[in-house]
DNA sequence: AAAAGGCCCAACCGCGGTGCA
DNA sequence: GTGCACCGCGGTTGGGCCTTT
């Protein structure tokens, strides 16, 4: 634009040739150069800012709202045009793992970019990957940013005072959880009131999240990448093989075995089963915040998209359970003082049943050998934040027993045979499995939410032979 | 060559936060 | 304390372009 011309021309060259309608009117739809000489213009004169003057002062029918989109995101001077570079990519990649969907502050970090811009990048992004069964993030920004965000539970003042820093905690934002699904969970957990020390609605248990869990719980986006390597297993040898294992860093998530353990094909779960990774959760309220406003769920592999119905969460229920059922007696044995990084509720649940069990007539311990001894030291106080953290639908674990408990309502899903799981729920189911990949092929079945109804009380039974305990005879279920 | 489908990106919408009267 | 205006953020949409069939 010839510099000195002014506004007032520029409006009649944008009602000319826009489809301005009339002056009451604010436009809508593309941007045409003439509408950007102006904005350019008044910006230059009066600077950023003020942007429902724009509209009054210049001529444009814009609304404020969308000039400031415009200037930020196409007409600022120091923008930066053209692809993103590798290097911004990787950043893009790294910032993600690091704050999720936090467009604008991702773009604060990398200099001339817009938030639309990487979000629109981000977007086509996992589009593509998930697309090819590919994980979202690589193995070493999930390492790197887990590490890192390690580093600052690690520089947390005492674990003492863990809890109460866990609940004031503000440096995670993270929403409160409806946690209507909860309710019926406590149906089966009401045995273990100290274990629902929590308001069985509306849980605030978004403070402290990421101290709990630094990336141990990581916002969904860790989950779907974790959920992508579902379908790599080879990313999976690579990445979870056993120099991994004793990192403290990944034994501090929940999402330590994850990469170990969460290929379905692995434990004998036939593809295509919608097993928990699959489950078609979708909570009846829509889970609030940041989580929600992330993707519905791309929490599917290769070998899933078939039975793939915007499945919302559950994959952590089945890391959960298994790196419970993987995690090496030794490593828990270690854990005698709690620590954030134990993969709780199932832990709870099953500490809980121990507890009980141990006080009735002990004629089922034997079928209880499976997992339970590995976890019957927890303190129940520690097993108790554990869960808080757990609850957090946001919390990958939030969705493990809890959900899965509370989600075997009748639907879909087709049920394994129930003999087999319960056999394999017990580790002797025959067959040329170990004992613990036939418990997490049937936890897998047991933990499906659309659990036919006809099937209520075989899981029941099948909670028993979990929990170790007959609980057609316990009054607390 | 044409239709269909997918991809990409600009722009819009709704919501929440903040400041001010 | 309340209401309003403004601003910013994140999710969603719609249309143009490209690729595939």
């Amino acid at each position: 634009m010839r510099k000195g011309q002014s506004d007032l021309s520029l409006v009649e060259e944008v009602g000319r040739r826009g489809n301005m309608r009339e002056n009451c009117h604010l436009k809508k739809g593309p941007w045409t150069s003439a509408e950007d000489a102006i904005l350019v213009n008044y910006v230059k004169k009066h600077g950023e800012g003020n942007w429902n003057a724009v509209q009054k002062h210049s001529g444009l029918s814009r609304c404020g709202k969308s000039c400031r989109l415009r200037w930020a995101n196409h007409l600022r001077p120091d923008l930066k045009k053209g692809m993103f570079t590798p290097d911004e990519e990787r950043r893009i990649v790294e910032l993600h793992a690091k704050l999720g969907n936090k467009w604008a502050r991702m773009a604060a970090e990398l200099p001339g970019r817009t938030d639309n811009e990487i979000k629109n990048f981000w977007n086509t992004r996992i589009k593509r990957l998930q697309r090819a069964g590919l994980p979202i993030y690589p193995p070493d920004v999930c390492l790197h940013v887990n590490l890192s965000q390690e580093e600052s539970l690690a520089s947390m003042p005492n674990q003492d005072s863990f809890g109460s820093n866990l609940l004031q905690s503000d440096a995670f934002e993270l929403p409160h959880v409806e946690f209507e699904n909860l309710e019926l969970n406590q149906q089966y957990l009401s045995y273990s009131p100290e274990l629902l020390n929590i308001p069985p609605k509306t849980i605030g248990l978004s403070h402290g999240y990421g101290h709990m869990f630094p990336m141990a719980c990581p916002p969904k986006h860790l989950q779907e990448s974790v959920s992508n390597y579902i379908s790599m297993p080879n990313q999976l040898t690579d990445f979870a093989c056993e120099e991994h294992y004793d990192d403290p860093c990944r034994s501090a998530s929940p999402y330590d075995s994850d990469f170990s353990t969460n290929d379905q094909s692995s434990f004998g779960i036939p593809p295509g089963t919608d097993g928990l990774l699959s489950s078609d959760f979708s909570p009846s309220e829509p889970l609030s915040g940041p989580m929600n406003m992330e993707l519905p769920s791309y929490q599917y592999s290769d070998y899933q998209q078939d039975s793939w119905v915007n499945t919302s969460v559950p994959l952590p229920s089945v890391e959960s359970v298994v790196s419970l059922i993987l995690s090496p007696p030794m490593k828990r044995a270690k854990s005698d003082t709690f620590t954030p990084k134990n993969s709780g509720l199932l832990e709870a649940v099953v500490y809980e049943s121990q507890k009980l069990k141990s006080s009735k007539d002990e004629s089922h311990q034997q079928s209880s050998t499976l997992m339970l001894d590995d976890v019957a030291d927890f303190p129940l106080k520690d097993c108790e934040l554990d869960f808080e953290a757990h609850c957090d639908s946001n919390s990958p674990s939030a969705h493990s027993a809890a959900s899965a408990l509370s989600e075997h309502s009748p639907g879909s899903g087709s049920s394994s045979d129930e003999a087999q799981f319960v056999e394999s729920i017990l580790g002797c189911n025959g067959k040329n499995e170990t004992p613990n990949q036939s418990a997490i092929s049937g936890l897998d079945d047991f933990l499906r939410p659309g659990q036919r109804a006809r099937d209520k009380p075989i899981v029941t039974d099948v909670i028993a032979a979990l929990l170790g305990e007959d609980t057609c005879t316990s009054s607390t279920f």
